[in-house]
DNA sequence: TTCACAATGTTAATTTATTAACAATTTCTT
DNA sequence: AAGAAATTGTTAATAAATTAACATTGTGAA
């Protein structure tokens, strides 16, 4: 696919490739060869048009027929959302949250990988954390360099949220996704993502709320 | 508020109203007594004119020279996410996810609580873990009927997702956060939020990539 | 063969979300 | 007191996302 085209794929679409991805995985490992739009759509809770929507613009086209050949699409998906060296992420803040996460992690995608994990307590800096190597917070930058690493995930207690962005900052990471409730500054070249549980549960409850009025 | 009008809030606003209450109550414990648009879209990194947007969407009026009341936009805001009796969650699976959000959850917002967690396994199921009362999966039909939940939080085994789900929608929870990978299938009548780390992953991943090309 | 069917691919229309523009108003300054 | 500055509230414009509409095309049945 044209990279100019990539470069202008609707964040949505991206979104969506990668649980189309995930989707097609498993339907894959299940001895699926192909699917139809509307396969993909029910499993996602979104409409056929969308999911060939999707697929038109990343110029992928399926057989009128048998619809879309499973691994082509995963591998078309691949060169989208992967890079051929792989992207290497770290966790900052090995509590609750960062455990889940690595642990979540292990075993997942091969191109996206969880390589080290921080905390600034010299008790949870325990080697190898389900096979991800774990280092207190004043080696971040240095491993950072070391290891090539280029987004970073914030899990640490909300008020060391700036702090820790800052460091991530300062190492050369190029992209953060910072999961504590506290938002975090970034200069414009890092890109930011974040996300709060509280948020979506009040959202829900809104929708309760409303619904059933 | 008018309540027609409430129901026809964008989705998108409801999202924000929420991190904006929690911002907001941050400031109000420092003492802060107004703030004006341009300050809450710094800390959310928006506009200013989005806030403002949100702002008369709901029908809040600032005075012009100080800004908001914070203290009134924490009542309103309150007015349209809560509800007078309160909105209870329960959580099921009481893994590293469901530990965290239980955890993270423990002495926040008193109109919307987290008063049970359910597993199957019995070794997890110690009463009271951080104030919450924890049962076996068996007994989730019983207990959210009598103490009234209405949201349900998954953060079960992907492979469990399915049929955890059945037991909630068969219970007659209204909604469900599904943090488990394998998007889940309910009713109408059932409002679905489902989120997926990964997925925010990639598409930082994706975001650094192209940024950097 | 021919026709109906069930898919895809794509353009057009619609809806939702964001941003721009600007009038109105209050306060401060001179 | 007059004018400048800063901020709100709101309408209009733009952009992003979704959905509808439909032409196109293999496939299998009549
Ligand atoms: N976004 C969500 O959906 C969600 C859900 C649950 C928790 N949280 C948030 O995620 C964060 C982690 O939650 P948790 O339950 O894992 O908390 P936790 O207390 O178990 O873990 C926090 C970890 O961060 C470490 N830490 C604190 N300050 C640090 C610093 N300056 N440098 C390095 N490490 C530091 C601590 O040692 C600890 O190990 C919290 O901010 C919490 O509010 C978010
Ligand atoms: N969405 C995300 O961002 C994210 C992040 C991390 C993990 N996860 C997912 O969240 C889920 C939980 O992750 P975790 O790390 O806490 O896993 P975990 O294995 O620590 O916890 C899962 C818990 O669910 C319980 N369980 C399994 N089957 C059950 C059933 N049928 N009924 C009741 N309880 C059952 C287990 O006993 C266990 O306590 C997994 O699906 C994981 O993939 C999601």
């Amino acid at each position: 696919m044209d990279k100019n085209k990539m470069k202008h794929l609707p964040h949505k679409t991206i979104e969506r490739l990668s649980q189309y991805r995930r989707a097609l995985l498993l339907c894959h490992a299940q001895g699926q060869t192909h699917i139809f739009s509307h396969e993909i759509a029910k499993i996602q809770h979104i409409t056929a048009v969308q999911v060939r929507r999707d697929i038109m613009l990343i110029g992928y086209t399926g057989t009128l027929r048998k619809g879309y050949n499973i691994e082509e699409l995963i591998a078309l998906i691949g060169r989208i959302l992967d890079t051929d060296e792989g992207i290497k992420a770290c966790v900052v803040g090995i509590g609750n949250l960062g455990r889940a996460f690595i642990n979540y992690f292990k075993g997942k995608r091969t191109k996206l990988s969880i390589v080290a994990a921080f905390d600034n307590n010299p008790n949870k800096v325990v080697k190898n954390f389900c096979n991800t190597e774990t280092f207190h917070i004043d080696e971040l930058e240095r491993i950072v360099k070391q290891k090539g690493i280029s987004i970073g995930i914030i899990t640490v207690s909300p008020e060391a949220a700036p702090e820790v962005t800052e460091k991530l900052v300062k190492a050369g990471i190029k992209g953060i996704l910072n999961y504590t409730p506290k938002p975090v500054n970034v200069p414009a070249h890092v890109y930011l993502e974040e996300y709060d549980m509280i948020t979506s549960l009040e959202k829900v409850a809104f929708f309760v709320k409303t619904h059933s009025e």
